[in-house]
DNA sequence: CCAGTTTTCCAAAGCGCTTTGAAGACTGCG
DNA sequence: CGCAGTCTTCAAAGCGCTTTGGAAAACTGG
């Protein structure tokens, strides 16, 4: 059933349930109801490829997804970011659309987007330093929102961050009032800016206090339980080893954990660890006590507010960019503990 | 720029432009690389808007994600599943959109995608048993195609599943080889397909032997750390524990892990663990060797498969219905050993 | 009761593409 | 040279909606 149809059957022009249909204030109340009840009725629904054509809108939000030729990984946040963000975009009635493209093709992924116009504006993820995509998306005059920053950029441009320098400041604060002197990074990629971030919290912290954070308790690798696991092993294999760990993921801390355990320690009496936890759903830390000591944020909020601030920036284009700066909680749970009394070696 | 100004920038008709882009035959050789250079030239690329209308065709396939109206968990093996689907759609020139909807309005959802003409076809995720989706799509006439089976329903319907059946069976009956009798099962919600055909695998292999699997082992939930950690941990403290946890995935058995080792117990030696491995990837089981020994089945392969047949029914909507059964291969880790002398009591 | 408003509705022109039906430009053959 | 047959190109009609510019109808107040 079409639009044309639909209003022969009402006895109105098209233009008029088109109206009554959008809202518009020139039409009768009454015949708007009856249009709405007709419509629930014989359950019309504007053909959405007709109105996109027509309002040269597309009402749809792209997320352009690399994938790296042979197995990378797709970031486990991804998932409850993408949630967040699309309750934001159902609420709105815009739909997502997701690009699942070769890492090298990503550039010409957002090219096509635009030349194509099959969005309205994309989020970016995982942004490195000095992003390439951000004057890109300038240029090409996309409009976009960054998950992340990306550190030297030189336009502006609109993000929504947590403050990851922040929180991992006042994680290796709480282990230093803990007493611990010999903490361990298990950090991501060091090129991702999120990392880069974290690990400047973690050495602010201690040289705040005139202490040197030890080169050889500095790590960075993906965050899998894997890489967590190998990372913490062999910095428990040093003869000075850690005696408490800051770890950028759930994942790389269960893997942390699992080193821990294999060399017989107590985690939250031997070691301590704090972890970075995003909030995912399917990946709670602890039900109600928290198992891991972590610094807390809930990327599900930010893909909701992210989307926000996109649907608004593409809703109003000429404001300026807007950026949104999320703060963790530190919440304390089982994992850490004072150091232990130099009873070892 | 649109495809009249670049006709008329090549002295040519949009037809016969419009015809040169797509690969007719009636355009000469000659005309039709002219144009090809000319659109990468001036970087032109017809409006994918004004594409779908004329040809009515949506170009896209739709996921709906449901949400629960607090924190229902996103389903941590959408996005490997999204990320292997997304190759065959961006390799076939299909956009994948996704839907967030509070999972009361899924019926709606759907109802929607059709009337609006948003997609050509759906995947349905998380069947369960006699899942009315399967009816709803087939009534409405949108071409779908399930992620696993819905047990019960009449009409046949195109589906792909992993032999959960069959994968379960086996692990069951390599710790049966073991020597294990106390077998517990630490299964997703049962009211999932495919936890109840894992079930029903894990009991036939008890069974064939002569075996009745001891109802206290068996329990089943939602697939978390902290479930899994829960349910292991209750039956861990039973008068007489199992000795074997057949555990459905990687993030539960990490659960299990922990109680295994809250209780000073050692796993592969005092307890032995076969978890099912999606090979998710940002949750490898291990590098090379893998940790535990698992069930193994690719759900990113799955996701590329399920799409594949997708876009053949699109292609020909006459075809019957498509079925397809991935086996699952069993592989062995550290997480398995013959069952321990039964020295404690 | 009527000119002037305001309200309510409509005809028709797009949006940028594909596709049908037809015409023009070439062939080869008698 | 003329014509049937084949290639190559084009004009115009949609696809199903929104939106502009009016017109008709329904209210106003003097």
């Amino acid at each position: 059933m079409n639009l044309k149809e639909f209003a022969r059957q009402l006895g109105l022009s098209p233009t008029t349930v088109s109206r009554a249909l959008n809202g518009y204030p020139e039409v009768n109340e009454a015949t708007r109801e009856r249009v709405m009840a007709a419509a629930k009725r014989l359950n019309y629904r504007p053909n959405s490829r007709a109105q996109r054509l027509a309002t040269g809108r597309a009402m749809a939000i792209g997320h352009v997804i690399p994938i790296a030729n042979k197995h990378e990984m797709v970031n486990p946040v991804f998932a409850d970011f993408i949630a967040g963000a699309g309750e934001t975009y159902s609420r709105n009635g815009y739909d997502m659309v997701l690009s699942v493209v070769p890492d090298n093709d990503e550039e010409a992924a957002y090219r096509e987007l635009k030349a194509r116009g099959t969005v309205d504006g994309v989020i970016v993820h995982g942004p490195r330093m000095d992003d390439p995509r951000v004057r890109l998306l300038t240029e090409i005059g996309l409009p976009f929102v960054v998950h992340g920053r990306a550190s030297g950029s030189q336009t502006p441009y609109s993000w929504l961050d947590v403050n990851n320098r922040r929180a991992f400041r006042r994680a290796t604060d709480f282990l230093l009032d803990l007493g611990h002197r010999r903490i361990a990074l298990v950090n991501g990629l060091e090129f991702m800016d999120f990392a880069m971030r974290r690990r400047i919290g973690f050495t602010e912290a201690q040289e705040a206090r005139g202490l040197t954070p030890a080169p050889e308790l500095m790590s960075s690798a993906e965050m899998t339980e894997g890489r967590g696991h190998a990372m913490a092993a062999s910095m428990l294999a040093l003869p000075e080893p850690p005696t408490a760990f800051l770890v950028a993921s759930m994942i790389s801390g269960m893997g942390v954990r699992r080193a821990v355990e294999e060399r017989g320690l107590r985690i939250g009496r031997d070691v301590s660890i704090i972890i970075h936890d995003d909030d995912l759903s399917y990946m709670k830390n602890g039900e109600d006590v928290p198992i891991y000591t972590a610094t807390r944020s809930s990327v599900r909020e930010a893909g909701r507010q992210a989307a926000e601030i996109l649907l608004s920036l593409i809703t109003d284009p000429s404001g300026e960019p807007q950026t949104r700066l999320l703060e963790a909680e530190l919440i304390i749970g089982q994992s850490t503990g004072p150091v232990p009394a130099p009873a070892r070696t």
